[in-house]
DNA sequence: ACTATATAATTTGACACCAAACTATCTTGC
DNA sequence: GCAAGATAGTTTGGTGTCAAATTATATAGT
C-alpha cells in the first residue's frame, strides 16, 4: 500500500529532472517542516493555476465560501472562520466588492461595523470556484488515496497544537 | 505512544476555543487543501517566531544548511535545491551577504554567474539556526506521533505529483 | 565571424500572510 | 456624564512565494 512514490535521491540520480522540482535535497530528507512547505506550495500554485485560468483569485474562494453559509457576517467573523488575520481581508473585501461579488451594509447598531453579503453574482462565482475547489480537492485526495484519513487528522492535530 | 493528542471535533463540541484558532469550519471540514494551507501556515509562524526570538529570519535557514553541503554553489543551484525560484533568492542572498554570512566570488569561466560560499559566521549561524529547526520539527513529529512516515510519504507525493 | 538562441541573475509586479500602529466608535466605571 | 479602556476595521511595513520581463554573457549554427 502506500503508493510509494519512492524519492529515492542517490545524490546523482537526480541531475536533471527538467526543472520544476528537483526532488528533495538528502538533507531535508526526513524533515516534516521542510516538506510541508514544499507540499503546500506546490498545492497552491496548482489551485492558484486552475483559478487563474478563470480569472478567478484563488483567495476569493474560501471567503464566498464561507459566505454562502451565513447570510451575513462581519469581517471580523469571517476572519476568524477562515483562520487568517483581519487585515488580510480589507483588501481582498474591496476587490469582491467592486466586482460586485459582495455587498456591504452598516450596522445600524454599531458604526465601526459591517456586514458582507454575497450578491446573486457573488453566489455564481462561488459555484464556479466550488467546481474548481472541488477537482483540486479530488486530486489530492487520490494521491493522499488511502491514507488520506491519517494524513487528514495529522493536519489538524498540528494546526489545533502549533495555532 | 502516538501521544494521543486526539482533536476530537465532535461538530458541537468545538463552540468556543477562546479566539486563536476557531478550530476548522464545517464547510472545509473534509477538504485536503484547506488543511494543508492552515497547518502550514502554523506551523511557518510558528518555526518564524523561534528564529525571530534569536533576530534570524525562516528563510535563512534552508539557504545555509545547503551551503554546508557542498563548498560552494551558483544562485540556480541553490535554487534548484531549495524548492524556490531563482528570483526568490537575489534578495536573500544579499541581506545573508551583507550580514557576511556568504561570499560570492565572480566565476571566471562564466562572466554571468558567481559562486556562493559560507563564510565561518555563516557556518556559526547555520549551526544556530540547526538548533532551532531541529526543535521545531522534533516538535512537528510528536505531533504527528505514529503516523509519522505516512504523513511524511502523503507529502512527498504530493510535491512529487503536482510539482 | 556573426547572428540567433539559450542561460544566469536581477528587476518588477502580483498574491498570500501576519503583526503592530492607527482611527473611529462603543462600552465601562467612576 | 465623561474619561479610560475595549473593539472593528484599515493602514503600514515585513516575510515568503511565483512568473514574466530585462540585462548581460555564452554557446550554436551557419
Amino acid at each position: 500500500m502506500t503508493a510509494k512514490l519512492a524519492i529515492e535521491q542517490t545524490d546523482d540520480a537526480r541531475a536533471s529532472s527538467k526543472g520544476a522540482q528537483d526532488l528533495i535535497p538528502a538533507i531535508f530528507q526526513d524533515r516534516l517542516g521542510y516538506h510541508l512547505r514544499v507540499a503546500q506550495e506546490a498545492s497552491f500554485q496548482a489551485f492558484a493555476k486552475a483559478t487563474g485560468r478563470a480569472d478567478l483569485k484563488p483567495g476569493w474562494y474560501a471567503l464566498l465560501t464561507v459566505l454562502t453559509e451565513r447570510d451575513s457576517m462581519t469581517p471580523s467573523e469571517l476572519s476568524r472562520i477562515c483562520g487568517r488575520d483581519r487585515s488580510t481581508l480589507t483588501s481582498s473585501l474591496k476587490d469582491l466588492s467592486d466586482r460586485g461579488l459582495i455587498e456591504r451594509h452598516p450596522n445600524p447598531d454599531d458604526q465601526r461595523s459591517y456586514s458582507v453579503r454575497l450578491t446573486e453574482e457573488g453566489r455564481g462565482m462561488q459555484e464556479r470556484l466550488q467546481v474548481i475547489a472541488d477537482a483540486h480537492d479530488r486530486r489530492l485526495e487520490e494521491i493522499a488515496g488511502e491514507d488520506k484519513e491519517v494524513f487528514l487528522s495529522v493536519l489538524a492535530r498540528l494546526t489545533a497544537v502549533l495555532s
